[in-house]
RNA sequence: GGUGGAGUGGCCGAGAGGAUAGGCAGCGGCCUGCAAAGCCGUCUACACGGGUUCGAGUCCCGUCUCCACCUCCA
């Protein structure tokens, strides 16, 4: 079965065909870097990294772009705000988004292009755009001519008449529902010149704009939150066909996370930080937590869920450390469940079960000593999770590397003191046994002893 | 007012006309010096009211509740 995806447009699962065969581009809203990340920002991020991830394990090259818009009012109000220059506000927080990313094994895109670096572009295309008749400059701003263009609505199913009041009512505007393609400087504010005036870009432009210049006039997907579906979408879509670019072939849309019954957002101010996260669990296991459900479903977040997702994670943590422990475990082939999973609309509910069944079956091997069936598990077991990007095993979370010498020297301590509980354990001197155990927890090392005998890490105290 | 989505067992979360999802937690058992892990077994479901059908979480109609978007938002 070839790759499925739901498309918004058409809003039906279709079968993903790319424009150029071999090859997958991918365009993501990323971040209004205005402020702090928080979980539902890198929930999107990780969704198109899984996406990404499945393309290319099927052979796919994969190009990726994610933007920055890092103009626009926000941002500008509070910069002037803080007294600091726009530009530092949004670089500021632009860093702390690529470094959630990166913390949650969010692999980088091919191009993280920012708004305000293609103004050239977005001149060409308003130019376009007003040649055609579906834009027009008034008092210094650029309006699209929504009515000029059948299409609109389109995409998120809004009729033109129903549309309520959009942005702010603007003298120039032939129609309300009309949007700022560019807007006109205002004193103090950051402008660059254009044929209309002096200004600065409005939202929707910059997409357009970006994801024709890295990936063509068509490209395969463009991703993005659910809430972005109108206006934003709507208006790239209609400014890039209005201007006779086909545009995005398949639309789609990730669930957004929730607190207490309502969507976790900026200017509802109930966020939960990166590293608040980061506090509770370890990288890998909010990776998972936020990767389980499916990508279009809206997460209601919980401690309690997190921490049971963590509990799942380090079920599949412990079956990989214990395979290991009796010989190299090697990443191998997926279940062919697993892919059908996968390809139904990445559909990781099942594909998380499908994991659990095989980690099941491992630990039966394990517990019946079939060492070479419970490898094989093993394997697939980092085959599957490898492809998600929580492979326990992997450079990513396997935790420091042998070349760290604090780790080392740590290891040879743990190993001594278990060395003289096994031989307290060899008399039966359970008083003795216990009584090192309980120091190396009070140390924060956590021992526990298996048929392949004791096992040790840094707990967590989580 | 318009548009889209959701209500599943203690919790999370799939599925979809005749079903062992999976995880976490609970209970019983095995294993274990103890602990931990693991294995086996097991209890709580499908918002409500009608209807279609031999048979409905699954289809149809109605009701209720919740969420998202139409203002910035991933």
């Amino acid at each position: 079965m070839a790759l499925q995806l739901y498309d918004t447009a058409s809003r039906s699962v279709r079968e993903f065909t790319p424009v150029r065969p071999g090859a997958a581009s991918i365009y993501v809203c990323g971040p209004t870097p205005q402020g702090p990340p928080h979980i539902g920002h890198v929930r999107s991020a990780l969704n198109y990294d899984v996406l990404a991830r499945w393309l290319e394990h099927n052979g796919l090259h994969v190009t990726l772009v994610r933007n920055v818009t890092d103009i626009d009012d926000k941002i500008l109000v509070k910069a002037a705000a803080e007294g600091r220059p726009w530009w530092e506000h949004s670089a500021r927080y632009e860093r702390e988004f690529e470094s959630a990313y990166a913390a949650l094994g969010c692999r980088p895109a091919a191009i993280s292009p920012r708004a305000t670096g293609h103004v050239t572009q977005m001149i060409e295309l308003m130019q376009r755009l007003i040649d055609k008749g579906h834009a027009y400059a008034a008092e210094g701003d650029v309006y699209f001519d929504v009515r000029s263009f059948d299409a609109y609505g389109s995409l998120s199913g809004q009729q033109l008449e129903e549309v309520q009041q959009g942005e702010s009512a603007a003298a120039g505007k032939r129609d309300h529902r009309d949007f700022t393609l560019w807007k006109c400087a205002k004193p103090g504010e950051p402008s660059w010149p254009t044929p209309w005036g002096a200004g600065r870009p409005g939202w929707h432009l910059e997409c357009s704009v970006m994801a024709s210049t890295y990936l063509g006039a068509e490209f395969d997907i463009h991703g993005g939150g659910l809430d972005l579906v109108f206006p934003h979408h709507e208006n790239e879509l209609a400014q890039s066909r209005a201007a006779g670019d086909p545009f995005a072939r398949l639309w789609m849309h990730n669930g957004l996370v929730g607190m207490a019954g309502e969507k976790m957002s900026k200017s509802l101010g109930n966020v939960v930080s990166i590293p608040a996260m980061l506090r509770k669990v370890r990288a890998a296991e909010l990776r998972y937590y936020l990767i389980q459900p499916h990508y279009r479903s809206f997460i209601e977040y919980s401690d309690e869920a997190l921490h049971e997702a963590a509990q799942g994670y380090r079920r599949i943590e412990e079956f990989l450390r214990r395979t290991a422990a009796r010989g190299e475990v090697t990443p191998g082939e997926l279940p062919r469940e697993f892919v059908d999973a996968m390809n139904d609309d990445l559909a990781t509910p099942k594909a998380f079960a499908v994991i659990h069944n095989v980690v099941r079956e491992g630990n039966a091997a394990l517990d019946a000593g079939d060492d070479d069936k419970a490898r094989q598990a093993a394997a697939a077991v980092r085959g599957m999770t490898g492809v998600l990007g929580i492979d326990p095993l992997s450079e990513l979370w396997a935790g420091t590397g042998a070349d760290d010498k604090a780790r080392q020297a740590l290891a040879a301590l743990v190993e001594a003191v278990l060395e003289d509980r096994a031989r307290a354990r060899a008399v039966k001197d359970y008083a003795t046994a216990d009584r090192l155990r309980d120091r190396l927890l009070q140390a924060g090392i956590l021992v526990k002893d298996t048929p392949d005998g004791p096992q040790w890490t840094v707990a967590d105290g989580r």
